[in-house]
DNA sequence: TAAAAATACTCCATAGGTATTTTAT
DNA sequence: ATAAAATACCTATGGAGTATTTTTA
């Protein structure tokens, strides 16, 4: 079954990874408090397993979650790559 | 700034790209023609280029649809392997 | 008790569907 | 003329926001 993600998600998941701290993250994503952490949870819904551990003064990442993230950092880097090369050859460029 | 893709849409260009065809694309992806017409033109505006020519009986891949192709397969798959080797060290598999 | 994540709503944008039209061979 | 993509329109879901509550160190 297809697990489609958007990258948008996986760039959620490594500032969180980043900072341990969904508040700072958010500031850092120019979005609320809120709405990252339900974009994360509905993340991990969707994977079907936990990303991080909470506590009110402690975020850790999971054994999956560590084990995901290099992947989603190389997911987000890959793409990148991918669109300068083509627009690189582009006929109309930015 | 961020050009955040869905891996669906990239599924769906992947699968266009191997009919070349955009009704047999959809009955593929089980989704109807317009709406798989309409996600492929935003894709393509939001990348700001043109993943295919289209005429009424003929669709081709632009050089730049050619060039993002494998960038988009590799995606596809790597995000695959890696969800399979997080789960597969998962404590609650499916 | 206070810092930080979760919950409860509201709103708008996006994805998808059906019906129809346009286009190019 | 016809096959196939585009357009028009509608609906439902999902992402984001503000305000508030819950939690635990």
């Amino acid at each position: 079954m297809a697990m489609d993600v958007n990258l948008r998600d996986l760039r959620y998941f490594t500032e969180v990874a980043d900072e341990l701290h969904f508040t700072r993250a958010a500031e850092r994503l120019h979005i609320s408090q809120p709405a990252l952490s339900k974009q994360i949870r509905a993340l991990e819904g969707r994977l079907g397993f936990s990303l991080f551990h909470r506590g009110s003064r402690s975020v850790a990442l999971t054994a999956q979650g560590e084990a995901l993230l290099p992947a989603a950092r190389a997911l987000i880097g890959d793409w990148e790559h991918a669109l300068r090369a083509v627009r690189a050859k582009d006929p109309a460029p930015g």
